[in-house]
DNA sequence: TTTACCAAAAGTGTATACAAATTTTGCCTT
DNA sequence: AAGGCAAAATTTGTATACACTTTTGGTAAA
């Protein structure tokens, strides 16, 4: 079961919603999304169906598929769950940290850096999110891993409809913090900057929101 | 979209599952499945698909829904996260108690002695998870609520795989205490007696697997 | 001009049909 | 008797057809 058709269709979505060249509110019509990708409707309700459940887009009974436009209380659920999720990673990590861990997590704040610094918006805000996941895989639990990238990914909408660039930057520099302290084995000040750094990602967000409307061919390209 | 009808089919499966009346392993062929419930195949498919997310069955490409058989491994690394997620919860929980709270709290953990007076077996399992998720709800953060509940269905199948009678009592008694914690307002005792709880009820499922096969028709009656 | 209503158009929900893949069955060979 | 191959049967994957709901657009009455 489950194509590879079905998931191609879902990432050409995820990425025009993420990327804003969908944007939120818009229909999502199944007979114009099957010409597009040139199959039937049948995989493109399959894909959908999928993205409901990641919380992109909104299913409503007999009328359709809409980009889902997250509510601000819904954003700060989100990140009163990552905070609560992270602090307790951060301590954990802290506990078994390897040499090896804080090594791959040097290396993923560079790549960061090399992002922040050639102004490339798209990967830049993949990287910063990655960065916790990249946490999680490295303690070798997949479903810490996996519960944690469901909940950016969940708030990805959010971060890209609301987060400025100065806050992005302002994101990695803590997160370079944060692995300072863990190298130093500091599990109190690596918590503690896990935990503000979530609040701050929070706060940043302007909670000011435009909502243009959108061509879906045109989006997808 | 989303019809109520698949939404009936998904929870008869998600019974017969956790009742082990469907054991894992067992194929879900979708045409049997279609005649059982009067419907196309179409809504089966829906059905399987949404059950595959919760985890409950496994979808292999061409070759059908199986019901999942959740790993040693897999168990751990989930109550490795609730652990990290409930610590945090209860926390947070105890820093804005109000009476309310601690009153619906109560009134569940009465529905658990209930149950487990009579010797429910299934809605004593329904309750004992529940638990977790009203902590959530009644804090008002629907996101957590679903997270944890997602989490807890993932290994409702584990817990009810393994949990003996003896421990689901002993769960049920844990709570109380829990309960009795938050109500005097004493966070690091409540945020240890959770941690506690978890680690029990991991520590008690008796990992001997026995692998009988099974009649669809037979199970869902 | 505005509102109410009806018909046409468009879109979703479910069933069925057909294609492709997998599993099973049975025969033939060794 | 065991193994392997091939055809048949079953089962999944995708497309299409049809029923039903919502939306749209226009016309007539207030």
């Amino acid at each position: 079961m489950e194509s590879s058709t079905t998931y191609s269709i879902v990432e050409a979505l995820t990425k025009a919603i993420v990327e804003h060249r969908l944007h939120p509110g818009t229909k999502l019509a199944e007979q114009k999304l099957a010409d597009h990708f040139g199959v039937s409707r049948t995989l493109v309700r399959q894909a959908l169906f999928q993205l409901s459940q990641n919380r992109l887009i909104r299913l409503e009974p007999a009328r359709g598929a809409f980009v889902a436009a997250p509510s601000v209380a819904e954003a700060k659920q989100v990140f009163a769950v990552r905070r609560m999720l992270e602090a307790e990673m951060t301590r954990a990590f802290v506990r078994d940290s390897t040499p090896a861990r804080i090594k791959a997590l040097k290396e993923h704040v560079a790549r960061e850096q090399a992002a922040v610094d050639r102004a490339d918006v798209s990967s830049r805000n993949e990287l910063l999110g990655d960065f916790h996941v990249r946490m999680a895989e490295l303690m070798g639990n997949q479903v810490l891993a996996q519960v944690l990238g469901d909940l950016i990914s969940r708030c990805a909408l959010i971060t890209l409809m609301y987060q400025s660039s100065a806050a992005a930057a302002h994101s990695h520099e803590e997160h370079a913090l944060i692995v300072k302290a863990l190298a130093a084995r500091d599990e109190a000040k690596a918590v503690q900057l896990m935990h503000d750094h979530l609040l701050h990602v929070e706060e940043n967000l302007t909670f000011d929101r435009k909502v243009p409307s959108n061509d879906i061919s045109m989006a997808l390209s």
